[in-house]
RNA sequence: GGUCCGUUGGAGAAGUGGUUUAACUCACAUGCCUUUCACGCAUGCAUGCACGGGUUCGAAUCCCGUACGGGCUACCA
């Protein structure tokens, strides 16, 4: 069989032979002990968690070792290829700080080894393909999909492994005039590797993260380059992380199955092997209880675009990764409140090898941790920039009297206390909390009757004068109480309940719901002070109607 | 069905043969503080490391088997 006529017979037009592109992409002048990764996302829908998760730790070692950081995109599937996806993650990755040296859409420009998007260098993927042809390592295929099934129900019938591999690759063999014919025909063809391997021997693979796993070598034909002329993810994943110089494939373990076959894929083509990183996915529990991987389709509040809606703060949600990533980032992270989460050492051996649960109340807990240490300012860019955002119209009411709301941010941060209030826990709600400082509303009820509430308020309103200190209003809400048989002392209280209606705690409830609609607030005489005298005495007296 | 990976409390996990009465963080519970909330503090929370065998003076840690969970098994990535 005349090999190189073969090749020459399916791809006839191509500008450049191999040795071009290796001449085209040289080995990267880098440091010493510098990484080179990539992030390859597929522009299939919009990227969740579990993407920057990735990303994160793609980010973290190409930057700590002084290498390179880049974007690829794979839209090798034109049928799944979604509008505006590219854009999407491209935005995603910037809201959340992830940032790429070079790459598709990189400024000012993409980079030395692109193109990176996998459609613009079909050419290339060919042109390793035709080799592959002309030394009888790969082969065309005309088998049509209905065939493909065919072979896999009578497989599966006598109990053998499907796929195209063996004495099952019936377009193995063709001789050079049946391939000619069919070419005339215009017939379709696929391209498929013809694989050498044999599934009984077994080997042990050294992966970065999951340590020495077990490897049998892969004996399917597995295609190579589509009907369309595109390359599988298989072979693209071979050709562009050796000429894109890739030092580490980090990814999701889900590519550990097809492991076997990258790795006949480089020695056919005569590559080195890169290292391996195979990374395990976020699970979560769904409804049934079950664990499972996150799904791009089921669980769209995982996409990352959800999370900036809700105004999580990009920096929050990586601290939060990063303690999925690596066991020992939050002990250090205590220890170092203060410093930056690159200052931490980040390593791959020392991430988890079983899929972890994503953990909202861990991620809430982190975010008000975070919130918590933010000074004034920065409360303030934050906000600025999520309403900006997200709540244009919104903009004027929380911006144009700036002094008013840094009273209540202050407050509500607890930045006069000893020990600062952690409430704020993502932009949206923050803005809900404070909520109480524009729009008078009801949310909770009395704790008392209606006629009892109606005597506090206007016993309260009679004695409040706007200029007490915070003692001097207190002293008055006592007397209130003890006017109307609530204990005015806690401790009283405490002592003998049942000789009283209740306790100053009840009496204050009563104003607080009356002033803040709400029975659980953040001390209520500075709520007072920040809404002004006259505004206080209107959400009482309309109180006071509503409850006729 | 085949194959690979995994299995330590409600969650993330540390621990790879002997100071482990299994660290730390979150959640939860109780108490203290407190006019509510939040903060803070204190205490509690695995009788045992999926299960069953084995090796050993000694095992969460080594070996074998089983179960369960997840991935892959496409001209999808």
């Amino acid at each position: 069989m005349d090999y190189q006529k073969l090749a020459d017979m399916l791809f006839p037009k191509l500008k450049h032979d191999c040795q071009y592109y290796f001449d085209k992409y040289p080995k990267r002048d880098l440091p010493k002990g510098a990484e080179v990764l990539r992030i390859a996302p597929s522009p299939t829908g919009f990227i969740h968690l579990g993407n920057l998760y990735g990303a994160l730790a793609d980010e973290r070692i190409a930057h700590q070792s002084g290498g390179v950081f880049y974007l690829r995109i794979e839209d090798t599937d034109s049928k799944r290829k979604v509008p505006g996806a590219v854009e999407a993650i491209i935005s995603s990755f910037d809201y959340f700080q992830i940032y790429f040296d070079e790459g598709a859409h990189h400024q000012p420009h993409e980079g030395n080894y692109g193109p990176y998007y996998q459609k613009q260098r079909k050419e290339i993927y060919q042109t390793f393909a035709k080799r592959l042809v002309s030394e009888g390592k790969a082969y065309p295929c005309f088998c049509s999909g209905k065939q493909l099934t065919e072979i896999r129900k009578q497989q599966k019938e006598i109990n053998e492994a499907t796929g195209y591999y063996g004495k099952w690759a019936s377009c193995r063999n063709l001789t050079l005039e049946e391939v000619k014919a069919r070419l005339e025909k215009k017939e379709k063809f696929v391209i498929r590797m013809r694989s050498t391997g044999n599934v009984e021997n077994q080997s042990i693979f050294h992966d970065e993260i999951k340590g020495d796993i077990t490897v049998r070598e892969n004996n399917q034909d597995v295609v190579i380059i589509k009907t369309d002329g595109i390359p599988t993810y298989h072979f693209a994943h071979a050709i562009d992380d050796t000429l894109m110089q890739t030092t580490i494939v980090l990814r999701g373990e889900e590519w550990l199955g097809t492991l076997p076959v990258h790795l006949e894929l480089f020695e056919m083509l005569g590559f080195k092997l890169p290292r391996y990183a195979h990374t395990t996915v976020l699970m979560k529990i769904d409804e049934t209880g079950t664990k499972r991987k996150l799904s791009k389709r089921k669980d769209p509040e995982l996409a990352l675009d959800y999370y900036r809606q809700l105004g999580y703060h990009p920096y929050a949600v990586k601290l939060y990764l990063m303690t999925l990533l690596n066991w020992n980032f939050e002990q250090w992270h205590l220890k170092n409140p203060d410093s930056h989460l690159e200052e931490f050492k980040f390593s791959l051996d020392k991430m988890g090898q079983s899929g972890a649960l994503f953990d909202l109340d861990k991620l809430h807990n982190i975010s008000k941790t975070y919130l918590s240490r933010l000074s004034l300012e920065e409360m303030k860019e934050f906000l600025k920039m999520y309403v900006s955002s997200q709540r244009e119209e919104q903009y004027d009411m929380y911006f144009k009297d700036e002094d008013y709301l840094e009273k209540i941010l202050t407050l509500g941060m607890g930045l006069k206390l000893r020990k600062r209030r952690k409430d704020y826990i993502y932009a949206s709600q923050i803005l809900k909390s404070i909520d109480l400082f524009y729009h008078h509303n009801k949310d909770d009820e009395f704790n008392c009757d209606n006629e009892t509430a109606r005597t506090l308020l206007t016993q309260f309103v009679e004695t409040y004068d706007y200029n007490d200190d915070n003692s001097a209003w207190f002293d008055k809400v006592k007397t209130v109480s003890a006017n109307n048989g609530y204990a005015a002392e806690m401790k009283d209280y405490k002592t003998n309940p049942e000789k009283y209606k209740g306790s100053v705690a009840d009496v204050s409830e009563v104003i607080r719901i009356a002033v803040t609609g709400r029975k659980n607030t953040p001390d209520l005489w500075t709520i007072m002070q920040i809404l002004g005298k006259e505004e206080v005495l209107n959400r009482i007296s309309n109180t006071l109607k509503e409850l006729d």
